[in-house]
DNA sequence: TGTTACATTGTTACCAATAACCTAACGTTA
DNA sequence: TAACGTTAGGTTATTGGTAACAATGTAACA
């Protein structure tokens, strides 16, 4: 592979001479310019970005942690981390931890050895016990969709977890629903106690018990939303209405319910945080409440690169939270329990 | 941020005993290696992959070049890729063409100057001239999912389209179909060339006469899925089913149908190309013929790695041609015109 | 006790690019 | 014409880690 030097010396020049056409300084007669550029493109030569890396100490890169790249909710806040850091020269390493607290650590780990100049999390593990090494550093860090316990220090983008699971609970009261199972992600993540708290809000609100046995935590996935919604359907009493904590759980939600031989909404109500795409894309069937998903992505990065370019002095954390919306459709039941 | 030289003092050894140490070399007292680990953990010492990269030669990262990570299909894919790559100690730097040639070559070039071991391509522009680089340093390449023109000298791992498109149509004839619309990408994809060939094969060996009019090229979009099913749907005498070339344009499709008013499959019968994720998941309702996308990636990856670590000897190139799956449900009218 | 073989550790050079500094040539002005 | 500024380009040192080789230490054995 050619390097500079090879640049240098078919055009003649010193490598200085070369860098300096590369990267677009002043300072070169037009016609050095042209003899560089083209020995680059006879030599078809491609600068190394890592060795630039190495003596400018960064990589104009930063790391997004997320969870799974298979949930929607997560490939469109990608891809608003990824146009916006795009459009301000920066790449993203994208990284799967798959909910799972060890990937989550090994992935940290291989972010720091890439040097890369910032980091976008949406932590699995809800610690702040993997990123010790991040803290120790200062390496600019930006925490996405889930806060983590006992870090006040890092910048926060979030959705109103705790406001829409209210909207959404209160929802189905109004409609006449009193026994509502809910099942969310781990209680090590935020997004999941949140919806918990905005549910129980609702029902206290309208003087509902809160009966804990209809509160499933799990994970955030369609395996599990499908296993704790038949847990929920063959309960002695079973509840009217399901609120699956993500788009997953939802549609694990959905498989269960007609193993069950049931339908929605006749016979169990079904609503969902996160909006499930494809789905409700072609029936605007489902109510559901969503998140400005893409919104987040550049919210977030937009804060990372004002921190690692260090014009954003404060040093306090910010905390952004994104209001999220309810979308009525007829999947609990508003056109059969209206006016009950 | 601490060095390997900062380690070597602290633990009174020299730098090049640390890298020892590090990479689990042998020569090595215990108490020694000892002394190294305690300092490594008490400075928070994290080794600088560029500079390890920059000794080596070689980065032990692939880069993955896909249209959308928003289509299921290629997130699959790519957790395939990454999760062979992990196994084998690679890393994966992910990148969306968005189908725009421009965004490809831009990316391409960027994964150059990384100076990534090799290349996993999902072309967008079907050229071979935005790989005139890779070629000319044989940086290990495998094209995935589509072919290039042109370009025989290339490992490729993809799906038998002519193949699933001839199925599906055979499938719609046997239903009584006569007038199949059919929507695909690119003219320059050549998944979107393969699926018409073996479209027109079913209809020539039904002696159907082909007509171009059914035939509509566009985008891999729920956009051009949307606007050239509607296009299909209003013409003079539109078609009684419609064959989305893949995922994306079906669900464009459906939105088009439902806003016209028809339904599935009693007004148009509909059948797609790729699986409709979520969709199908929860309504085995669609008939489709589905890839391998999974299988897809971690073949491909086995591959490249094969070539990266030059185990693999063979000159010539590879084809995986990989076989899809036809699943019939109702969306194609099955109910209805069954013994028509 | 000297020798040898092996285990352990250190030294040096190198990888590609660039910042910081340096120099030469030329033009301008007092 | 000397003094000085400007432009264009070169030189040198540096970045973190590791291969290759050199050097030292140590234990076993004759």
């Amino acid at each position: 592979m050619p390097t500079i030097y090879d640049v240098a010396e078919r055009a003649g020049v010193s490598a200085m001479t070369v860098s300096r056409v590369i990267n677009g300084k002043r300072d070169v007669k037009p016609s050095t310019r042209e003899k560089v550029m083209k020995a680059i493109e006879e030599l078809g030569y491609v600068p190394n970005s890592f060795a630039r890396s190495f003596v400018l100490q960064k990589t104009s890169s930063i790391g997004l942690v997320i969870s799974d790249i298979t949930n929607p909710f997560f490939t469109t806040l990608a891809r608003g981390v990824e146009d916006t850091a795009m459009k301000n020269q920066f790449n993203v390493i994208l990284c799967n931890t798959d909910e799972d607290p060890e990937k989550e650590q090994i992935y940290l780990e291989v972010l720091l050895r890439k040097r890369i100049d910032g980091i976008i999390l949406a932590s699995a593990s809800g610690k702040r016990g993997p990123l010790k090494n991040i803290l120790m550093r200062d390496v600019p860090l930006v925490l996405i969709d889930r806060k983590i316990e006992h870090l006040d220090s890092v910048d926060v983008v979030r959705g109103d977890s705790e406001l829409g699971s209210y909207l959404l609970t209160r929802h189905l009261v109004s409609l006449g629903h009193k026994r509502i199972g809910v099942i969310v992600g781990s209680r090590h993540i935020s997004t999941a106690l949140e919806r918990v708290e905005g549910y129980k809000r609702a029902l206290k609100e309208s003087g509902i018990p809160i009966e804990e046995d209809l509160i499933r935590f799990g994970r955030y996935s369609k395996e599990d939303g499908y296993k704790l919604a038949k847990a929920l359907l063959t309960m002695e009493k079973p509840p009217t209405a399901i609120f699956g904590g993500n788009n997953f759980i939802a549609i694990g939600a959905i498989k269960a319910i007609r193993e069950l031989g049931l339908r929605v909404p006749e016979d169990v109500g079904l609503v969902s945080f996160d909006d499930i795409e494809s789905l409700s894309e072609v029936y605007p069937f489902f109510t559901v409440v969503t998140q400005p998903a893409y919104s987040m992505g550049v919210i977030a990065t937009e804060l990372l690169i004002r921190r690692i370019e260090g014009r954003d002095k404060v040093k306090e954390k910010r905390e952004v939270v994104l209001q999220p919306e309810l979308i009525i459709g007829e999947s609990a039941g508003e056109k059969l329990r209206k006016g009950e």
